[in-house]
DNA sequence: CGCTTAACGTA
DNA sequence: CGTACGTTAAGCGT
């Protein structure tokens, strides 16, 4: 068998040239946005993927240590002792290295009580034996010995990680001229030094080759010690242990139990969605281009696929019939019999913003339904719809919409496959139906083929991905945690009925308001744009930050501010803070420019959004990792209340005939009781339970005054500090918040925990727990993992501790705010009242009141929301009417 | 045209 | 060196 046609094995120390590729690439240029290292990550992907394409390995493995302890130490305590603290930037690279190489379908391998060169020796020689053309890839020298016919070293050169050294029986002997097995017996004479091996003294390498070539081997050498004179004879004799000890330490173990040999190592596709959310974290653009390049799609078909085997592509989906209604209505009878349980799988397909089919699927079984033009053609259909029957979406709000437009209406949603995955894992939003199908089924969701011209709904129809949502619903539901499941079945699962409603109604918009107020704005931009232009004696584009940094820090001169990753910041607080040390008109007017534009571009946005004079919202019920909903296509949630031109904008959201009123109902302080209940602090439950103004209660305790004396700055500060809380505030964040010495802002946190200190100990035992469980959970029991805070990267694990101690609360607030809507929802349907809500804003809801009906509303939304969840504090709403929101507020 | 960044609105 | 979001324009590379 000629070496061409032989296969190939590749194992590579991870550890090693991950090392070298750290030292290679400068640490600072390697970051994500999270703060996250990545240089050696990027030099080993690079670095490997320019093996694979020149050595064309056909089985491939990647040696990981797993602690620096191994038999060695054990035996050696001060074997590589000399090495210093692995940096902290370095540790962290290696978990999301070896998530790389397996979403890259390249085997990792470790061993308890091993080093990874002893991996690499094992799989070497059970390659050469198994006739495999080897190539050992490792900055470890021990690694010459493994060299034979069979076996290639590739070591990287002083150069760099890119560059390669190919050592094979001949360069090692043109180096150090002598055969590969000798080359630990010269090791073991000379020293190493980077293991802390101290070898025979004034023996160097050229010494112990002429000895080891002389004599044959240490052994040779030791036998005639007494031959060889001088002064290093007498070294070699005094410290002969030395190289005996190390003769015994770099000897590679080449029969390490290992749970994979050679032949289980052959490259297999790599996960193409795994591969792409990882290196879009680690945002390594250019690399995952040549990694598809490279290793290949993962897709089968594809020629550049290094492995030809196709994976076991699991069950097929049963063949769709295409049912008109009537048929329909013995298929779904039948089937409600047999598998009333399990339930069935529902897709839809919208096409042009038109229903275009309705799939349904039970576990063997799916139908699709043509879309039409009217609820007569559903009589079958929309009975089952209305009815109990379990049904399972991906996505059941968008369904529930897809449905209304003909008129449908759904009860039984038992399951949705989106919602489901995110309460599994909350930090992954909204994860389309084929990445679900590939993470919890191993399968690949059929899709058309997009070079189609003419898309055929066979094979690839609604009726298929029916089939698997059904699959990927029941897969979840077995895996989720007990205390998910119940936020999802009583909580979500309600809620996508009244989103959608919500979504539907959309909110009444007074047209003429925003435009009156987009020409308004739009002049005073312009006009202030005209005298800063005057002030600087040219035009330039206040909207570009580039151009604003020539005029202030090249133009003015003006004092360096804080930096971004292209320069200096321009931000709103950087120029307050400028103009303060360094007045000029041109700040003044370009915030005020900033504040038009930023207003007017808000209003402009509204009105694009107006559709039959309401704006309909979409509300993403996967959208964020705390529970909390959040809101698109425009967003609502951040309409300006703080300023009085903002407040005019929220005065254009307005009632609409027939209705009279708009009601607006929000909690006060509901993040502040949540922390009052989750801590049990005496003093801050006393607070919420006499009613008094919490700040001004706060502020007394704080400053040591009477609740009457509490200025307004001690007012300002303890308020701060209240919602800082909740968010991991420090004293540094504090004092630039308001304005204040560090110093001043210690002491007011000191002042404050010791009056209020089960709130500290309970925000620090929520982190402490949540390391422990790995996760946090809210008072309903929504979990949200927190991975990061057992991570070595400070950066990383202290963004984590915030966020967790965050989560809970914040989490808890959505949960009542959720509980809460769908009491209001039930109880207005169930009263049969016209009144209906239209707007969330997380602790604020806004309703459309039907005439004659405030007080009944009214009294519902105290009695839901204040009534959603029991805790040792009252749950306080405060409820304001108006006929627009800007009115209705309070 | 798509993507990233800076900036800024809300709770 | 305060959590959670979404949207926009500018700027850059393709």
């Amino acid at each position: 068998m000629s070496d061409s046609a032989k296969p190939t094995l590749m194992v590579i120390d991870g550890h090693s040239l991950a090392f070298r590729a750290f030292y290679a690439l400068p640490v600072d240029s390697f970051v994500n946005r999270e703060g996250q290292h990545t240089n050696a990550i990027h030099g080993f992907i690079s670095m490997l993927l320019m093996l694979l394409q020149r050595e064309k390995p056909t089985h491939l493995a990647v040696a990981f240590d797993i602690s620096r302890f191994s038999f060695r130490t054990r035996e050696y305590a001060e074997y590589k002792g000399t090495r210093s603290e692995t940096p902290a930037e370095f540790k962290g690279q290696i978990p999301l290295l070896q998530q790389a190489l397996e979403a890259m379908g390249i085997t990792t391998v470790t061993k308890e009580d091993f080093e990874a060169d002893d991996i690499l020796a094992t799989l070497s020689k059970q390659g050469a034996d198994q006739g495999f053309q080897v190539f050992v890839v490792s900055g470890d020298r021990d690694a010459i010995q493994l060299v034979n016919d069979d076996v290639t070293l590739l070591y990287p050169s002083v150069r760099g990680v890119s560059e390669l050294t190919r050592y094979d029986r001949d360069k090692v002997y043109e180096r150090y001229g002598i055969e590969p097995h000798q080359y630990p017996d010269i090791a073991a004479l000379v020293g190493e030094t980077s293991d802390n091996l101290i070898g025979v003294d004034k023996v160097g390498e050229k010494t112990a080759v002429k000895w080891v070539t002389q004599y044959g081997s240490l052994d040779g050498v030791l036998e005639h010690a007494d031959d060889i004179k001088g002064v290093v004879g007498n070294n070699l004799r005094e410290q002969k242990d030395r190289a005996i000890r190390n003769r015994r330490l770099n000897r590679l173990v080449t029969d390490v139990e290992l749970p994979v040999g050679p032949a289980d190592v052959a490259l297999r596709p790599l996960d193409e969605a795994a591969v792409r959310e990882l290196f879009a974290t680690l945002q390594f653009r250019t690399l995952l281009d040549r990694v598809f390049k490279v290793v290949g799609s993962g897709d089968p078909t594809d020629p550049s696929t290094t492995d030809g085997s196709v994976e076991d592509a699991g069950p097929t989906p049963p063949p769709v019939k295409t049912l008109i209604d009537e048929e329909l209505g013995y298929w779904l009878e039948r089937k409600a019999a047999a598998d009333a349980e399990n339930g069935f799988g529902v897709a839809v397909e919208m096409i042009d913003g038109r229903l275009s089919a309705i799939g349904i699927a039970t576990h063997d079984d799916a139908v699709l339904v043509p879309g039409g033009s009217g609820a007569q053609d559903y009589e079958q259909l929309s009975a089952w719809f209305a009815s109990d029957a379990p049904k399972h979406f991906h996505d059941a709000k968008a369904a529930i919409k897809a449905l209304g437009t003909v008129g449908i209406t759904v009860a039984g949603v038992a399951g949705d496959a989106r919602i489901t995955g995110w309460l599994a894992n909350p930090g992954k939003q909204g994860q389309p139906l084929a990445d679900l199908v590939y993470q919890e089924l191993g399968e690949e969701l059929p899709t058309a083929d997009p070079n189609q011209l003419v898309p055929e709904t066979d094979p690839v129809n609604v009726g298929v991905h029916a089939w698997y949502v059904l699959r990927v619903v029941t897969a979840l539901r077995a895996r989720v945690d007990p205390t998910s499941l119940t936020v999802l079945d009583d909580i979500e699962l309600p809620l996508t009925s009244v989103l959608a409603r919500m979504e539907t109604t959309g909110v009444g918009i007074d047209r003429p308001v925003l435009t009156g107020l987009s020409h308004e704005l739009g002049e005073r931009a312009a006009d202030l744009a005209q005298q800063a232009f005057g002030e600087i004696g040219h035009e330039v584009n206040l909207g570009s930050p580039k151009q604003l940094q020539e005029v202030l820090f090249t133009e003015l001169a003006m004092p360096k501010t804080r930096k971004t990753k292209t320069g200096f910041s321009t931000d709103a607080a950087s120029l307050t803070d400028l103009q303060e040390q360094h007045p000029h008109p041109f700040l003044g007017l370009l915030l005020q420019h900033r504040d038009a534009t930023k207003l007017r571009q808000i209003v402009d946005t509204l009105d694009a959004a107006v559709v039959d004079g309401r704006i309909h919202t979409r509300y993403e019920q996967t959208g964020t990792s705390t529970g909390r909903v959040s809101s698109t296509d425009p967003n609502l949630q951040n309409i300006p209340v703080k300023t009085a031109v903002g407040r005019r904008i929220r005065s254009a959201f307005a009632v609409a005939e027939p209705y009279t009123t708009l009601l607006t109902a929000d909690y006060s302080q509901i993040e502040m009781r949540i922390m009052a209940h989750l801590s049990g602090d005496a003093g801050l439950i006393q607070a919420f339970n006499e009613g008094e103004d919490l700040h001004r209660f706060v502020g007394a305790r704080v400053f040591g005054v009477e609740p009457s004396d509490v200025s307004p700055e001690m007012r300002t500060k303890v308020k701060a500090m209240s919602y800082g809380l909740a968010y991991g505030l420090s004293a540094f964040g504090l004092s630039k918040q308001l304005r204040i010495e560090q110093s001043e802002a210690r002491t007011l946190m000191t002042e404050y925990f010791a009056r209020f200190g089960a709130v500290r100990d309970y925000l620090r035992n929520v982190v402490e727990q949540a390391r422990e469980d790995g996760y946090t959970e809210t008072i309903f029991g929504r979990r949200r993992p927190f991975p990061d805070l057992k991570s070595p990267n400070r950066v990383l694990r202290e963004n984590a501790e915030r966020a967790a101690l965050n989560a809970p609360i914040q989490g808890s607030a959505a949960d009542i705010m959720k509980i809460a809507m769908l009491g209001v929802d039930a109880d207005l349907r169930d009263g049969g009242l016209g009144s209906r809500l239209l707007l969330q804003v997380h602790d604020e809801l806004i309703l459309e009141i039907a005439p004659g009906e405030q007080d009944r509303v009214e009294d519902i939304l105290r009695t839901r929301m204040g009534g959603a969840a029991e805790l040792t504090v009252p749950l306080d709403v405060s409820v304001g009417v108006g006929a627009n929101w800007e009115a209705a507020a309070h």
